[in-house]
DNA sequence: GTCTATATTTAGATAGAC
DNA sequence: GTCTATCTAAATATAGAC
């Protein structure tokens, strides 16, 4: 039986192994932290990781796949939802929040603030092309999106929307990456957010920003005539 | 005689080893590359960077240390000319200028592209602190930009003005850190950009966005009154 | 300043008993 | 599945001749 965990028994050394490898990827990135490391904090033993997973490379892409699949999921089905109330045309904030909530609630719990902060850090990763986690699992739906805001934003140059995008995603790893400096400049000015709020502020902030890039001869389409 | 450098005379190997790690730092991070990495492709023994550097900690300091001090006068210099320009009564854009274009005129150089990068992934690295370079060197400056957000915009909530600084350096640094999805994702639709396009872009994209968040009960400043 | 050679530590991975 | 013990390669750093 591998469901039916008791509640005071003691996690599988396998699922030990990949939440002490997710915290410490998250924290110091993929090279910076050692099998060791992650033998030690996780009390299993260095051959037991190689046992479960192989090698520290099919280690790090188990603990991408662990979560991600669920994540993706919603993140779908969020989509759906919001061109299904409205025949294909959705208001370009449910695209977004559709887009960011999924991350922002995982972000916002004990057991997936690290994994957040794991994706942050493997989409800014100028290398990610390589170990092709990215390309594989996060560009299709990404992909989805970009042509959901495009039929948000019928009339918006495609350039426009393309650029908001990426602004979105640095903006949504950002407030997943580094929590620390933003506490050390704004203190507590930005503390006690609900994921709600902090999802609203994401959505509207780009929302707005995106009234920048209008298309000058557009006619107004019952929106924000500016 | 150190200054004075002939056209064909090859650089001194300190500068070729500061060179070379820059890239390297930039494109893999700092525990992904190995002295023996620099030593290699600077064409130096790996003791030399021993000697000029002292160790590989070091080394990475100096790397930061060689280009920061500059462009920090230049950010610095902007921000003190829109503020004597209006009398210390900034727009948000000219704020926002000063900050971000020393950083993407950086980066659309040959020569400086990489320290983009290296900037980039020293922001958004959750262990940032414990260098301490963030701290020493960008927390100040950053502190001066935001007291002048918040004379730009007296009426803003100051929750919004740090927030809208965050989402800020979440932009700039992924259009710094990882060109290659964007250009994966998007194609030509954001190649051949100016480095002022894309300065305004960002400018533009922010201002609009903080619109989101003006306090309510303020008056009109002559702005976009929604 | 630059080189060769090497010391020392730490890394990922495996062999084989239980 | 788990353990001890160990292999091999790679890392940072230094010593000392030139």
């Amino acid at each position: 039986m591998r469901a039916g965990l008791q509640v005071t028994e003691r996690p599988a050394t396998r699922d030990r192994i990949l939440a002490t490898a997710e915290r410490l990827f998250a924290e110091r990135g993929y090279h910076a932290v050692s099998l060791r490391d992650i033998g030690g904090e996780a009390d299993a033993q260095i051959a037991l990781i190689s046992y479960h997973f192989g090698s520290k490379e099919l280690l790090y892409r188990a603990v991408f796949e662990r979560r991600l699949t669920p994540v993706t999921e919603r993140r779908r089905a969020g989509l759906a939802a919001a061109m299904a109330a409205t025949q294909g045309r959705p208001g370009i904030e449910a695209v977004l929040d559709a887009f960011a909530r999924p991350w922002i609630e995982i972000r916002d719990t004990e057991e997936g603030q690290f994994y957040a902060r794991l994706i942050a850090r493997e989409v800014n990763d100028p290398q990610e092309q390589e170990r092709g986690i990215v390309e594989s699992l996060l560009d299709p739906i990404a992909r989805d999106f970009l042509a959901a805001m495009e039929r948000a934003l019928p009339h918006h140059e495609r350039s426009e929307i393309h650029w908001a995008y990426h602004f979105f995603i640095g903006l949504l790893t950002l407030t997943m990456a580094n929590p620390r400096r933003v506490r050390r400049l704004s203190g507590d000015l930005m503390e006690e957010q609900t994921t709600d709020a902090v999802v609203s502020r994401l959505v509207a902030f780009v929302t707005n920003g995106l009234q920048a890039g209008k298309a000058p001869e557009a006619p107004s389409q019952g929106g924000r005539t500016e």
